[in-house]
RNA sequence: GGUGCUAUCGUCUAGGGGUCUAGGACAACGGCCUCUCACGCCGUAAACUCGGGUUCGAAUCCCGAUAGCACUACCA
């Protein structure tokens, strides 16, 4: 029987989550959904010195924002962890992992080392490429070379150590990774890593992941392809535990949009897009860093936008909904090579998205914008669904409706010069003067309006996109807007009267 | 330096020996629509890193070079 497939994200509490990390627990949490199986959070808090308060709180919103839902572990809904393999968070799990440690160092395949960070930085300065291995190990201070006796006293005196993993040298490690094949290695180039910290007597990533991952069942880690020189040691571990490997997959990176190397936060800044998901507030260096749900990015635009980052499935289909998404995933589609990460095109799905909402709530969504634009809203919520529904359209974000639509709340108080200059010409003025009159005459349905005005045009043989854009100016204040009879309908003859009686009086003739 | 991974339009990608005069999307450009700005629609331009092999035939398989990236901590 084939096991329930079951994946992981786990994130360390170091800062907020990077968009990098967010496609790492997409592409989990899609093909758990596609399998049918559970995808846990584990927080790995290992290194005390990075950790960072809140970080872990923002992860799980931001994953929650998203719609990437936890089936077990550290989540929205639960905090402290839900599932019968916890505790979730590594921090809970010391016992643990000592117990796995010792049992390292009672087979032989691990051992205790007493050289001090000092010494070991004085001998990597002494030799250029100082490798803690099976050539240099003899010569360290460490239980393989100290007697039983000295190591005894050494612990017990409360002497500072580290817990090392025994490589065993010249073999070969093969590795199967579900998106790159098999990839080979040479235990020689291995150091001897260090599983167990001094420092914050906690273990390493490496020890803690995976110990972690086969109490958990873990059958499948996918991850960044950052972890993809660590696999042979994890490898040898999972050997010495005794214990059958989950199967790989090495995710490609996400690049800087421009130029080279990996995304970070500092081109988010220079660039002008957020590398966060939501916006974040460093305790630990008070700084600021910006979000895409801030910023007005839908999760939809975002999660169609990554999973094509490195992703795509055989056909053209551009347009994904979640459960699209789930229905064609598949990690041997998943490319091999780095993705620049293309902030033009995420913008594009923020618009569609933005398209794809009703009126409704894209009313409920800019009601709270408006209210910080104006002081009173001289709009009915009918005539501001209609203002949305002729908008929308050109917007990528909820905000630009304030930009569209402004006019419909506020007269024009001046007038654009460059559409005055192009568009209210020799003549305006008196054509406006008999337009005032037409439409004071006549009844507001915007047919009627309409082909009255085209007649009195054809009749005079005015230039009718002088005249038109006059009127416009008129009642927007530049050569903007949608369709004239849509913009006199929402504003009423009352307000469209007065706007072109205004500008009769402020604009020059 | 060492080890590993990768290499198709500016960007994300399709392609997996002949159907490739290389397809789609974003961006760019042009046109249409039109009272304006947009949207939309239509179109244009734009790529197989290089060199060897294998083969009747290579973007596709192999080797090498080059380039990019990652890793090389008591960080994850």
């Amino acid at each position: 029987m084939k096991k329930t497939v079951r994946v992981r994200f786990a994130p360390s509490p170091t800062g907020a989550l990077h968009i990098g990390g967010v496609r790492t627990a997409l592409y989990n949490f899609l093909f758990a959904r596609k399998h049918g199986g559970k995808m846990l959070l584990r927080i790995e808090d290992t290194d005390s010195t990075r950790y960072v308060p809140g970080a872990e709180q923002y992860i799980t919103e931001s994953l929650h924002w998203l719609g990437i839902e936890i089936d077990e572990g550290i989540c929205f809904e639960a905090p402290e962890g839900k599932g019968p393999l916890g505790p979730y968070r590594q921090t809970l799990r010391r016992d643990i992992y000592r117990k796995y440690v010792k049992q390292l160092i009672n087979s032989g395949n691990a051992y205790y080392a007493f050289d001090t960070p000092e010494e070991l930085e004085a001998k990597r300065k002494e030799i250029p490429n100082f490798q803690y291995d099976a050539s240099t190990r003899d010569s360290m201070n460490n239980s393989l070379t100290l007697s039983a006796e000295a190591v005894q006293q050494k612990i017990s005196n409360g002497e500072k150590y580290v817990v090392r993993f025994k490589v065993i040298p010249n073999e070969e490690i093969r590795v199967q990774d579900i998106i790159r094949g098999e990839v080979v290695f040479n235990s020689s180039i291995m150091d001897d890593k260090v599983l167990y910290k001094s420092a914050d007597d906690l273990p390493t990533y490496h020890l803690a992941h995976l110990v972690d991952d086969h109490l958990m069942e873990i059958t499948h880690v996918i991850r960044g392809e950052e972890w993809l020189p660590s696999v042979p040691l994890h490898v040898m571990l999972y050997r010495a535990f005794g214990w059958e490997s989950p199967q790989f997959a090495h995710l490609p990176l996400l690049l800087k949009p421009e130029g080279n190397g990996k995304l970070s936060k500092r081109d988010g800044d220079r660039l002008g897009f957020p590398v966060f998901p939501l916006e974040f507030h460093n305790p630990i260096d008070n700084t600021v860093s910006s979000g895409y749900r801030e910023q007005g990015y839908f999760p939809e635009a975002i999660i169609n936008f990554l999973a094509l980052l490195g992703w795509h499935p055989s056909d053209e289909q551009e347009i994904f909904s979640k459960e699209e998404l789930i229905q064609a995933f598949s990690l041997e589609r998943v490319s091999k090579s780095g993705a620049k990460f293309d902030y033009e095109k995420i913008r594009w799905f923020n618009h569609h998205y933005l398209n794809e909402k009703s009126d409704e709530e894209l009313y409920q969504l800019f009601r709270p914008i408006l209210e910080t634009k104006v002081e009173k809203i001289s709009l009915t919520k009918e005539q501001i669904l209609q203002a949305i529904a002729l908008t929308k359209s050109r917007c990528t974000f909820v905000a630009d409706l304030w930009e569209q639509t402004d006019f419909f709340f506020v007269p024009p108080t001046e007038y654009d010069a460059k559409s005055l200059k192009k568009h209210w010409k020799e003549g305006s003025h008196q054509m406006m003067v008999e337009l005032l009159e037409i439409l004071q005459q006549s009844t507001w349905e915007s047919d009627v309006l309409n082909q009255t005005v085209m007649d009195w045009i054809a009749q005079k043989s005015y230039p009718m996109g002088q005249v038109m854009n006059s009127f416009r100016i008129a009642l927007v204040g530049s050569a903007r807007g949608p369709h004239i009879w849509e913009i006199t309908a929402l504003l009423g003859k009352e307000q469209t009267l007065a706007r072109l009686q205004k500008a009769l009086k402020d604009i020059a003739q």
